[in-house]
DNA sequence: TCGCGTCTAGGTAGTTGTGCCTATACAAAT
DNA sequence: ATTTGTATAGGCACAACTACCTAGACGCGA
């Protein structure tokens, strides 16, 4: 039976294509097919359904991003790595909504683009410590502006407190028993957070909670 | 005026100590201070305010996330990078959780802790990328249990939409603004689905959507 | 054809949250 | 001493969600 582990590397510049080629024949075990366009990439994808594609997002014709919607579309047993030059948080959070597994950058070092194979063949993520920080962000839903601080320092201890059990999802029963006063107590706080943050509607206090829970 | 890096470097194990030691004070610009273990090393800290702790997690008297937690609550001007062994996911998030700004393994490379300190002192942060799994984990809510899926895969296509919406925070009215039908045929499906889901109370479907909004 | 599931729509009741009031008690600042 | 801010608590109106009903229209399979 055949062990070697099938890769599509598509890249629209040949100095990767054979950079990369080079890097796991040279491992053996490794079976490599080169792509030079999205299209090409895709069809090879589904003919092959290589373990690993490694993309670049800039090709012709389709995007590493359109082969990888499509890959995951068609339910292909294809993980994805996108290898890119560009250290850019939009393109990575893109990356990380389609799902691909991996994502490194061009500028790295060859040991970075084995690592991640590594990783990505045993079923983990591996992403270029260049954007772990994005991850984090993505994670803290750090997407905030100032205006959002703006408000949330006027909060008094005890208001802040509140909000905090409204993000973990309590009604104002549940946090009024837990502190032990009135629930009318409790409401008056939302409302009067509600007043200071600026938000209005129905169950606005919840929204803004979850949307905003790392940073209360 | 004094333009050098102040660091503190905290292991029980000077090997350790003089590595991280040497890396630094032949780059220069450095001001590096060691500390034996855990109470050593925050009223090192609290005196000098470093711009970077580097701390080992296994201590003597206080584990480095306790010396982290401390440098949050005081609001010390420091940042944090946990160097240790142990590649644990638990160890990560409560890492995370306490908000430290790096976290590197010793088994890596030299040149790891180095990138690390760049990104640091740079208002970034930085993971080594053998765990970038575990914040992608993290963020993915990956904490689930088949039984989620049960009930989520009864739903009917047009309750799945509703769901969806639910989880963008739309109300029932906005939902049937957008869908065209009556308030009340949005409330019934929310009602099924509920029943479906086996969830109750009140805003149940809200808190459910926006805890599974990632596989929704 | 009959039943079943689904989508649709309405009714009624109860709970929760918001919006806008009043009001007392206490501490800190002026 | 007065003002200001905060925490406390209550009232009232309204919106939104849940929970429990009924019921017609449509399609699909037995």
């Amino acid at each position: 039976m055949d062990t070697k582990t099938k890769i599509v590397i598509a890249d629209d510049h040949e100095l990767i294509r054979k950079g990369v080629h080079q890097i796991f024949s040279n491992k053996g075990s490794f079976e490599i097919v080169e792509a030079i366009d999205g299209e090409d990439a895709i069809t090879k994808i589904r003919m092959l359904e290589p373990h690993v594609a490694i993309l670049d997002i800039e090709m012709p014709k389709l995007t590493g991003f359109d082969v990888a919607e499509k890959i995951h579309q068609e339910s292909l047993n294809t993980s994805v790595i996108i290898l890119t030059m560009h250290c850019d948080e939009q393109l990575f959070n893109r990356a990380m909504d389609i799902g691909v597994m991996g994502f490194v950058l061009k500028e790295n070092t060859v040991s970075e683009i084995v690592r991640c194979m590594d990783k990505v063949l045993d079923g983990k993520h591996y992403l270029s410590p260049e954007i772990t920080d994005f991850l984090i962000r993505r994670n803290n839903n750090l997407v905030s502006n100032a205006t959002d601080k703006q408000g949330l320092h006027r909060l008094t201890e005890t208001e802040k407190k509140v909000l905090k059990e409204v993000g973990a999802m309590k009604t104002s029963q549940e946090i009024a028993d837990h502190f032990g006063v009135s629930i009318k107590t409790v409401q008056n706080h939302r409302s009067n957070i509600c007043a200071k943050l600026q938000i209005s509607g129905t169950h606005a206090l919840l929204k803004f909670a979850i949307e905003h829970s790392k940073k209360i």
